[in-house]
DNA sequence: TTAGTTATGGACTTAACGGTCCAAAATTAA
DNA sequence: TTAATTTTGGACCGTTAAGTCCATAACTAA
């Protein structure tokens, strides 16, 4: 009997997802939002209650969609360019053209993490997911021979969560495609030997 | 001739300089500035400029603070434990009971870097100094044999660098010491063997 | 066709934003 | 003492922020 909804929730919930990656929380306004979701602000406040609670669904859209990402691309086939690809997501831009928006996660680490609770609980939390991940791949690459470090899987996976921030650090600072695949390589030098 | 000023610029800026360094440039309001450092706004206007000019003066201070900070503790004395120190900078909150701040290049990186080229330049410049200066304090402990590690001194710096920003997004999110020093400890164990 | 219900556009509110301006106060050289 | 100069407090400005509200449009079940 209601009048039907005109747009769909979870698609503008990925509009929104964009602006609050590239530009952070602070720094977007609710006319980008409508902007980005082409929704009136009504349908916005009805549909999501306000900037904060979007935020926070918009970022949990993010991890989510990364979780699964990194299961995929980790769990699955030879295990060095598994993690080569894994880092590669990292510089990837969303839509080319421009740069790389990094991990919002990481962002947020920065950004809300320090004043807010409900965020630094999730940036933990993914940090946290990071490692385990990361630990039981490089253990099957031990276990099958393909990485020759000695070092203990998860402290190997701790040292690349450790990097992780700093390659982002890189790409939001300009560094060149070439600069950044370069410092990748030295890092993951540290899983042979 | 003049009236002269009642309140100290340098120590101001300084004032100016630890709300954005907590809060960051966007989450900072002119009047958290004015309240930070006791100026009224004309006075405010007058020396500094505006909002962004402050930042940028505040962000350089910090800059050549750190940066004489980084020689002071690398330059001397046994290296591993210079390298530790240098780390430890990083945890170290201005006042205690707050959190720590991190360093604010890195945090800058994030927030305002990708759109403002002159913030970019910075952090890019401040990156290459510290691995330069790294670089010059390893390349002296393989020297006096207290660091055993054969890789060449610069990827070993550049390690470090990659490793840095994690560091600082553990601390923000609000890991405990001991967790920040055993990360730090992991990290460090990369400089022998 | 209509009654009931929800979605929508846009006017509106309140507060905060960064920034400007000026009259008054304070100081020193003459 | 006064003239010249500069700082200072605070009123003021236009803009934008996030958020509320309501009359109207659009739709479906009866």
């Amino acid at each position: 009997m209601p009048r039907p909804q005109e747009f769909d929730t979870t698609e503008a919930l990925r509009q929104a997802l964009g602006v609050f990656w590239r530009k952070g929380y602070e720094a977007t306004s609710v006319t980008d939002l409508l902007a980005a979701t082409g929704l009136s602000k009504s349908s916005l406040y009805a549909t999501f209650g306000g900037k904060r609670e979007l935020f926070i669904a918009a970022f949990d859209t993010y991890r989510q969609d990364r979780a699964r990402a990194a299961h995929h691309v980790l769990e699955q086939g030879a295990v060095r360019p598994a993690i080569d690809a894994f880092f590669h997501q990292l510089f990837a831009s969303v839509n080319d053209a421009e740069p790389a928006y990094g991990c919002m996660s990481i962002n947020q680490a920065v950004e809300l993490a320090p004043h807010d609770p409900e965020v630094r609980q999730r940036v933990v939390q993914d940090l946290q997911l990071m490692e385990d991940l990361l630990t039981r791949t490089i253990e099957r690459g031990q276990q099958a021979g393909a990485l020759t470090s000695p070092r203990p899987a998860r402290d190997l996976a701790k040292l690349l969560v450790l990097a992780f921030p700093g390659l982002q650090v890189m790409a939001r600072a300009g560094y060149s495609p070439q600069q950044l695949d370069d410092s990748l390589q030295l890092l993951l030098s540290h899983l042979d030997g």
